[in-house]
DNA sequence: CATGAATGAGACTTCATTCAT
DNA sequence: AATGAATGAAGTCTCATTCAT
């Protein structure tokens, strides 16, 4: 079930003191929150612990008392993240539907998912992604992994069963369903224009679907025949 | 030609005194110059004046002669740059060939454009999207779109002719278009892998173009196109 | 011998609730143990009560139950530390041998002391006695005039006896001997360098003890000792 | 003549701007002197920007102008108070006169100087000298051994003429001379007993000049002798 | 026009200490 | 007796911005 509460999953070992009793776990849920919150809105640099603080109604040491600082508290909050939509995804997925029904589940989720906290957290990661020293990368790009996986996997056996066609890299298939749905996040943000994400999706998949199978046969040999004698005209 | 001097085209309204004088136009496109660099480099938040000044050789309180602050000064790189990518686009559209011709150009020059700066002004424009006071966005909106008009037009233009199909709306077409690329040079730069831009626009166009053509449209093309070929392979 | 449990001579004051059992008495040792390890390596302000209580593995708060604050502790770690020395040169102290024999026992056991525990005892030492309210150096005083009271009698006595020259104060005798100790155990410290105490201490005893003896004395002495020596020498 | 600035004589490079101006000089001139005095009372941990701003009524960030940081600070205070005293020393050294009496002269400058600036510097530095990186030990030490070099190149000298005694050596004879002098500086502070510096220079030089100088002859024979067979009967 | 100088405001972080349990 | 939890107070340091010259 989506929504379990995910600080339960990783031993905390960046805080300074054990957490074993119920309290201690529900003041580091709670910041986490409001964190998540605050750093979505702001950006990591402008974001504050005081502000944090003080929309917990507790003093900035108590943060520090968690998490050994900012930059490890960011970590947190972007970790929670993706196990959360991790998990959304994992829970939810309809397995035993055809590939077309799951490919459209991992759309509409995720266009719900980031419309709900907006491209806040996208900022963050991607402005975290520059921090000074790169352990923040290495830390990040497995979960960014992780999220893809199940869709990676679906396009993998998609193209093994000969259902989705296979002269697309994955690599660029994944752009080609990702960049567009974060384009079109991404505008209804800026634009403060209410988004149907049904329709959203819908309208997507019916230009993204056709572009995954498997092309006919003249189409693919036509297409083929183009690209060799293309590239023989450039030999010269 | 790219880089002519993109502080000749808007008046300046930012800066406190007019800039009647060929040195103080100098000055401010140096400061600009420099501005551009550090913001994109660091990012809004984790640039300083002092990096500016200090790699101009001049004082800190000489921006604030040209610039009202930091937020003013960061609106003008921002404008600069995208004068200097729309002026790209615009001088360089291959506007007699065909539409597949242009569309090709258009995408080419989005990767280098984008790649050779970094993600920077990406993140740039990013995160002051999301400044308190808004009126950036106000700003920026009309620039982002005045970005994409060639491009939309050439859109709008094949869809009136047929050759492009007309069941996708303009917005979506954008978001196909400049969301796979926003992600591809995404990955390229978290994973500081090189990339080649030529290889990379060739496989995307190899995938979008499809897209865009009218389905029957693609099929009749393809034939024509190998109908003229065996007759110019004939002609020995 | 050294190394006895110093908490049992003086009577505890500091501590807010009176330690009657054998277990809160290894407490206060443990805690007194540990916290003159942390004083001593770290320097008084750099000390934290947050290590010493993780070096112990208990709470910090345990600390406070048995002292008032940390400056008391380090009040109790500097009197526990002197009670030790004290005690050491007492128990060794050669009573029965000559004045020269004893003030060599003395200085070698400065050195030995003294360099065992670093500069930090006395670095710490040092920076109490510049507390604001100054109540600590009415404590330090008295522990310092106790520790150099061994010596002080022996040159008391040999003064008394004509062994000694008596036209040189108490109290320069006393700069004159613990202050070039103080002086080259600093340099051996800062220096990172190894120092031979033994070969240290019989060059310093070397240099000092002609300038104790009685201008005249010493000749005489020397005379003395040559005329037994060669009378022993004889008795083959 | 001593006393002069010492500020001008090292080009600032630890400051943020360049200190050309007369202005800019006195700036620096004063938060030294302050600096020195509230370090002096304090010690390096306990000093505070805070106080120091306070006392010269300026901003805390104005310090930060012209010193990169606490510890920037902190050295240069050291610095400039070395500087002082070896300036002293250097300019008042009665070059003409004999041994004994530049002898003098230092002992009489050294326990001025450390008197009217307290144990405070003293502390100073030896609290320094165990900074977490040792960069400040090497730039302390060459300090150290500008000060006392004076003194050994007397002694050197003297020693090689024949007046002083040649079988102890130089570093020795460091520790002999000024060990006792901190010693009683130290004493004469935490007493808060005045101290006539005239009187007390001249009580340590009568006992410390005998023990420079060349034995007479007999005597050294005999300690020679002493030495050797105590030696001897050590080696059972 | 340019800038040297100064600073207010605020950031993150630390730590000794308290208190209910 | 012991401690988990919380925090007030303070510390160092940064930086955009102002202003007299």
């Amino acid at each position: 079930m989506p929504n379990k509460p995910p600080a339960a999953s990783p031993v905390e070992r960046t805080q300074r003191r054990a957490a074993g009793s119920a309290k201690s776990a529900q003041r580091i849920v709670d910041i986490v929150r409001v964190s998540r919150e605050v750093f979505s809105n702001r950006g990591y640099e402008a974001a504050t612990t005081t502000e944090i603080a003080e929309r917990l109604g507790i003093s900035e040491a108590t943060i520090f008392t968690y998490f050994s600082g900012k930059r490890d508290l960011s970590v947190r909050v972007i970790k929670d993240w993706y196990d959360e939509i991790i998990a959304h995804i994992d829970d939810g997925m309809p397995r035993r539907q055809s590939i077309r029904a799951q490919f459209a589940f991992v759309v509409r989720s995720h266009l719900q998912l980031f419309l709900v906290q907006g491209t806040g957290m996208c900022a963050l990661v991607l402005s975290e992604g520059r921090a000074k020293g790169k352990p923040l990368v290495d830390q990040l790009v497995p979960l960014q992994r992780r999220y893809t996986a199940p869709l990676m996997d679906l396009f993998s056996r998609g193209q093994a069963s000969g259902e989705l066609r296979s002269d697309i890299p994955l690599r660029l298939l994944r752009s080609m369903v990702y960049g567009p749905m974060e384009h079109i996040l991404w505008e209804a943000i800026v634009a403060h224009r209410p988004i149907d994400i049904d329709a959203a999706a819908d309208e997507l998949i019916g230009v993204l679907w056709p572009m995954l199978q498997a092309p006919r046969a003249e189409l693919a040999a036509l297409r083929r025949m183009r690209s060799r004698i293309v590239a023989a005209t450039e030999e010269f």
